[in-house]
DNA sequence: ATTGCCTGCGTGG
DNA sequence: CCACGCAGGCAAT
């Protein structure tokens, strides 16, 4: 297990204890205490993980914020109309989605190559897939996990070769987690529905947050929104696809496919920049 | 805060 | 086909 794995661990259960005693406002030292550090130590390092103080963090973080975000549904909804009026203007990521071909949908990646690795990021281990035509998985792997995340990459494109390849893996990393150059191709395969959901979540700039039933009324299907939400659990490009920014209505956090302690998390690391 | 009844899509018989 | 399961929403408690 990786150094910076273990820190991702700590900030999770960090997280958590938060997540579990909001309404008695832990402080510093009850946090830091919880997870078995000073909180000299665990002030550093939280700063070093997400680049603000554990204080500023929280604020973000917090429940009420992101009910007051969903509240002030003005932001929220001239954010997603402008989103579908001028995409490339609110984009932080300037992503060329690529949808396989219907031929390519029925034999599952014949003839396709796909380079993975796993790689650690600042929120845990992650499969990467990548293929000639774009980025096709970036999955976490719950509880280290690794054998059952890579079968479940090989039954989705159940014909395609799969090649080791852990510098190409590295590079998408960085492009990612670590530089401003968004400029990333990406290869999808789902159902229509599927591929017009995720296509509107990569319509939310970072730091803004949506909620489902506003996607489900992007695409034209108002009372779909929990059809949205499980379309949305099987995106499989984390992060590119910001499936994190999806909220409920009434400012609770929902679901995430790889624990809310994350999906907190990467919002926050967000709202903080 | 909790419950019960609604939604639409995907999956497995 | 039909039956069920979901990362939701809403109205009535």
């Amino acid at each position: 297990m990786t150094e910076r794995h273990e820190d991702y661990v700590r900030i999770e259960k960090a997280i958590k204890f938060i997540e579990q005693n909001t309404h008695r406002q832990p402080s510093l030292d009850q946090i830091a205490e919880h997870i078995n550090l000073s909180p000299f130590h665990f002030q550093k390092l939280f700063k070093r993980w997400a680049g603000v103080s554990p204080k500023r963090f929280l604020q973000y973080v917090t429940l009420e914020h992101a009910k007051q975000i969903i509240k002030e549904s003005t932001i929220l909804d001239t954010t997603l109309d402008m989103g579908l009026s001028s995409p490339s203007r609110l984009h932080d990521l300037f992503v060329s989605v690529e949808a396989v071909t219907p031929g390519e949908y029925k034999t599952e990646g014949l003839n396709l190559q796909i380079n993975y690795s796993f790689q650690e990021t600042p929120f845990g281990t992650c499969l990467i897939g990548v293929t000639e035509r774009g980025i096709c998985n970036l999955t976490f792997t719950q509880e280290e996990d690794c054998e059952t995340e890579m079968s479940r990459l090989r039954t989705r494109w159940e014909n395609a070769e799969f090649i080791s390849d852990k510098e190409i893996g590295k590079k998408v990393v960085e492009q990612v987690f670590n530089s401003s150059d968004r400029d990333v191709k990406i290869l999808l395969k789902g159902t229509n529905f599927q591929l017009k959901v995720w296509q509107a979540l990569l319509r939310i700039p970072s730091g803004n947050l949506a909620t489902y039933k506003a996607i489900a009324e992007t695409i034209g299907a108002p009372t779909s929104s929990r059809a949205v939400g499980n379309a949305i659990g099987l995106n499989p490009i984390g992060i590119i696809i910001p499936c994190h920014r999806v909220l409920r209505t009434n400012g609770e956090i929902g679901g995430y496919m790889w624990g809310t302690a994350r999906k907190r998390a990467i919002i926050g690391k967000e709202m903080s920049q």
